[in-house]
RNA sequence: UGCAGCGUAGCACAACGGCAGUGCGCCUGGCUCAUAACCAGGAAAGUGUGGGUUCAACUCCCAUCGCUGCAACCA
């Protein structure tokens, strides 16, 4: 018998990202989020699913491959083999990749349509009008440009169709949707996000299309195969499909057993709608628990302009992680962007701000603590506890005080103020450092002053990096192992065994007498490099 | 056009109706343990604009200008 899994805590998907091009920024943001949330979650021991993936289907993705002459699914293998290349060189820690057009995930979409159909939610209409394919949507005649262009997508011509569909009862679930609303205030965040589907809920639903026809790359609708499912039907039931072990048939039953609700889908704020309305109608629907909370973050600019390809206004994050590191990129989009708002990247500003919070104020502090512990301490942490130094030192205080504000912080997704008080901490070291001025008492012979003042930086600058894994896990990393701890952020089993929450996220633990590391620069001062 | 939000030092953000703060940058000084680092002091906004309520307004109200988001199937 295998041996019993412990219960999912915590579950949380990114978007499963369209693979019509390769991942770009708003990807990476996205998922690096995600992935100091997972962090942050089996930090205290939870045993986490953190889902993430690609949705594959869809007549753009048919024609994109027809355009460079390869099947769709060569196409689709290609550019989710890149998604994955940047998640691992994000150090990006997904537990499952769901694929839309994983054979397993058909059997779901099927059985999921079944009850859908079942409650007698889908029928069969006739649909007019302007569609755009890049959008794959049927566009108001009053969106389109005089020219019949699709407003997102000035380069291509709407295309008029006329066909039958298969349609989503969505209208049929706008009490129950106002409901859900109502009673669980938290279900969309945040609040500015959740007044904007207020509003478009309150001025009424209208059910939604499913299928298209002459379209092949997708599922057949099950009672009629000439129809092809609509990518939104498809796209969100990955997430259920991601739920399913290996061993698994490919069930709603058993995909469900685990992991559901979904504790958190983070996503981007355009795709709110899809996922705060559509998504809990499918699920009333077919009977099933509704997600706890959805958040919608906000989008990026460069330089203060919108991004765009045709623009050429662009941030490639390989090149950004190839050139500065994944630690440096996960810290600048988590601290330095309020989550939720829309951001900006400046590459100058990238760089002061790495320079100035992770290279001098945390990077500098451990570098010349260790230093002078070397100096004056032979190398090791003092011979105290945190429980020896007095009561009322700064630092101890503060120490103490952060843990429970930092969680709170990671709890709400506001990773910028998790990191504000953390670097409160950092830079109330250096002042302590400075005031204590630890080589004058050195050379007036007060030893014991000398080891309190270097026990309680240096059991700062621990806690610091340990509240700051989730967010940066190699600099943390680096941080603990120049401590002379042995222990891996990366590796699941050390956090379970020798990195423990309620040890670790407490002030004053550093073992006395443990054999410091040679200092050697954590993160080095970054240069602004040529473009 | 309708609904929502925003407009605060050079930049990015903060401020239960009660002395407008923080970080980056800038100037001056200090220190020497350290990655030209760190610490201290300073210059710099009177809060888009015009009214109103109040003993007191960045905060509440009205108007106005500017920007952003949403308004049916777009990461």
């Amino acid at each position: 018998m295998n041996q019993p899994q412990k219960p999912i805590h915590f579950a949380l998907t990114t978007p499963l990202y369209y693979v019509n091009d390769v991942p770009h920024i708003g990807s990476a943001y996205t998922t690096m989020a995600a992935d100091a949330i997972a962090r942050f979650h089996r930090l205290q021991g939870k045993n986490v699913l953190l889902i993430t993936g690609t949705d594959e289907h869809g007549q753009k993705i048919q024609r994109t491959a027809q355009s460079q002459n390869i099947e769709p699914q060569q196409h689709c293998d290609k550019i989710a083999a890149r998604f994955d290349d940047l998640w691992q060189k994000l150090n990006i820690q997904y537990d499952r990749f769901s694929r839309t057009t994983a054979p397993k995930h058909e059997k779901i979409v099927k059985e999921f349509f079944e009850r859908v159909s079942n409650n007698e939610d889908i029928y069969l209409d006739r649909q007019q009008g302007w569609y755009c394919v890049s959008c794959e949507e049927f566009k108001d005649e009053r969106e389109l440009t005089s020219e019949k262009h699709c407003p997102i997508h000035t380069n291509k011509k709407a295309e008029w169709r006329d066909e039958e569909n298969y349609f989503f009862r969505l209208s049929k679930y706008q009490d129950r949707l106002e409901h859900l609303y109502a009673t669980r205030p938290d279900f969309i965040q945040p609040p500015s996000r959740r007044n904007e589907v207020l509003s478009f809920v309150k001025g009424g639903l209208q059910d939604f299309s499913i299928s298209r026809i002459n379209m092949d790359w997708g599922f057949p609708i099950p009672v009629n195969p000439e129809h092809t499912i609509y990518v939104w039907f498809d796209a969100l039931l990955g997430y259920v499909t991601a739920l399913l072990d290996p061993e698994d048939d490919p069930t709603l039953e058993k995909a469900l057993k685990n992991a559901w609700p979904i504790n958190l889908h983070l996503i981007g704020k355009d795709i709110l709608r899809f996922h705060a309305v559509y998504w809990p109608a499918m699920l009333f629907s077919a009977g099933l628990e509704i997600p706890d909370r959805v958040f919608g973050h906000g989008f990026l600019t460069k330089n203060g302009r919108k991004m765009g390809k045709t623009t050429g206004n662009t941030i490639d994050p390989f090149d950004l992680v190839d050139r500065y590191g994944a630690d440096a990129v996960r810290y600048y989009f988590l601290k330095e962007i309020e989550f939720g708002q829309d951001g900006d990247f400046n590459e100058n500003r990238f760089v002061t701000v790495l320079n100035a919070d992770l290279a001098n104020d945390l990077g500098n502090l451990l570098n010349r603590t260790l230093g002078m512990a070397k100096k004056y301490c032979q190398a090791q942490v003092p011979d105290l506890t945190g429980e020896a130094i007095a009561t009322d030192n700064p630092l101890k205080n503060q120490g103490i005080a952060i843990t429970p504000k930092v969680i709170q912080a990671y709890e709400a997704l506001n990773f910028t103020q998790a990191c504000e008080h953390i670097f409160d901490l950092i830079r109330a070291c250096n002042k302590y450092i400075d005031e204590q001025a630890p080589w004058s008492l050195y050379k007036q012979k007060q030893q014991d002053r000398v080891e309190q003042v270097l026990y309680a930086v240096l059991e700062s600058v621990r806690l610091s990096a340990y509240l700051l894994a989730p967010i940066v896990p190699d600099l943390s990393q680096k941080v603990y192992q120049q401590l002379g701890f042995s222990a891996d952020f990366n590796n699941p089993t050390c956090l379970n065994e020798q990195l423990q929450f309620e040890q670790h996220s407490a002030w004053g633990i550093l073992p006395p007498k443990q054999v410091l590391q040679k200092a050697k620069p954590i993160f080095p001062q970054l240069e602004l490099s040529e473009e």
